[in-house]
DNA sequence: TGTACATCAGTGAACGCGCGTTCACTGATGTAC
DNA sequence: TGTACATCAGTGAACGCGCGTTCACTGATGTAC
């Protein structure tokens, strides 16, 4: 992988190392330093791609946001073949994103990052968010009007029950013996079924 | 406050401090000299009650424990009046707990403190547990036993939906009118819904 | 194809800083007589 | 009640360390001719 005096493509090579070092130690484990050396570059030669750390961080964060977005986009298909399905795929593709790329999700949701100073990362954020809010809205249309819940608060139920999910895992708190798939499958069903939009037989 | 050469109680004084640093600034952002600064004090003196920063952080994490388990205790308040009543008491004061010691809440879930190489702390830890298994089992018992949801699956549901609605909120996530507590009410009130522990109708 | 030169990515030395930790010490407190 | 003394909480100076950041530099790469 040495490729001399150059480098050939640090830039993105900070960004891999920086994942790394966050998912194996915490969002907040790592130094500019740390990161540096074990790209096999002087600490210096950062400042030729980043303006310091939290820049690094950023970036890791973005890269997550856009393949966040990309798979939620791909899973949701356009509300094809049905609301449910596309919904249900969205969840999965959350859960799926998470266990993939740790070190992404942990940057963008765990990191304490200020999206308010990073217009072009909230932007991005903000695109996955879409999908997500299309895919409750389109669900919840199904319901009649009078028994159909906000959309913000049936969001919120959603997102909430996914990253508690999540969390679970990735601090190692859950002892029981089902997995996040499972948990958060039967989790949503039973609260969809509590909406009626699934039978409650089954 | 100043008492002279003699703190008086220092060490609850910096678990105090430490708890201020947490909240204001997350469960990573304050050193130990930073710790003993705001309790006018030299960082030398921190050595004569802690063990350093983490066994800190630890004590901080047991106090907060501690103060939860004694808050779900008496929500539950023995399964009075009914299973139902008791397990929403619980729900509630998980959501108060957070709201008024976030700092404990941040030692005990997000600081990335081992409970493994802290025993004491994860004894009062399984503390609290136990009365949200209790709640959650208790409930789960007025289901038919054919369509009673495994009671750790059951209770990893409660905690995902409670955590995830806690961390939207902590971290600025949520922009919608709810409340967090509204949010909660809600979200398991439908999930219950679903189990069929709630009537249909409302 | 070969050479001269511009570009700029990465070097390495240097800096000031705050951190965690240690150590011999000092002075406040409480207690034995 | 008063005095002598033991205890030990907190001091302050010192240390080595790794950090972030700067700077003049060097040498690899690519391009104009």
């Amino acid at each position: 992988m040495k490729k001399g005096y150059h480098h050939g493509n640090l830039r993105q090579a900070l960004v891999d190392v920086a994942l790394e070092l966050i998912a194996a130690q915490g969002p907040n484990g790592f130094t500019l330093s740390e990161a540096a050396k074990t790209a096999d570059v002087t600490p210096a030669a950062v400042y030729r791609h980043f303006a310091g750390r939290e820049d690094l961080i950023a970036e890791v964060a973005r890269q997550g946001f856009d393949i966040f977005a990309a798979l939620m986009e791909f899973a949701y298909s356009g509300g094809k073949p049905s609301p449910l399905a596309a919904f249900e795929a969205t969840g999965r593709a959350y859960l799926a994103f998470a266990r993939k790329y740790p070190g992404h999700y942990m940057a963008m949701f765990e990191s304490g990052l200020n999206l308010g100073a990073r217009p072009q990362v909230a932007e991005v954020a903000l695109r996955a968010k879409a999908v997500q809010d299309m895919a409750a809205a389109g669900l919840a249309a199904q319901l009649p009007e009078d028994r159909r819940p906000p959309a913000a608060m049936f969001s919120a139920h959603v997102w909430a029950m996914s990253h508690g999910v999540v969390e679970q895992f990735m601090r190692g708190m859950n002892k029981s013996p089902f997995s996040p798939e499972d948990l958060l499958e039967t989790g949503i069903g039973i609260y969809l079924r509590g909406l009626g939009l699934l039978s409650p037989d089954r």
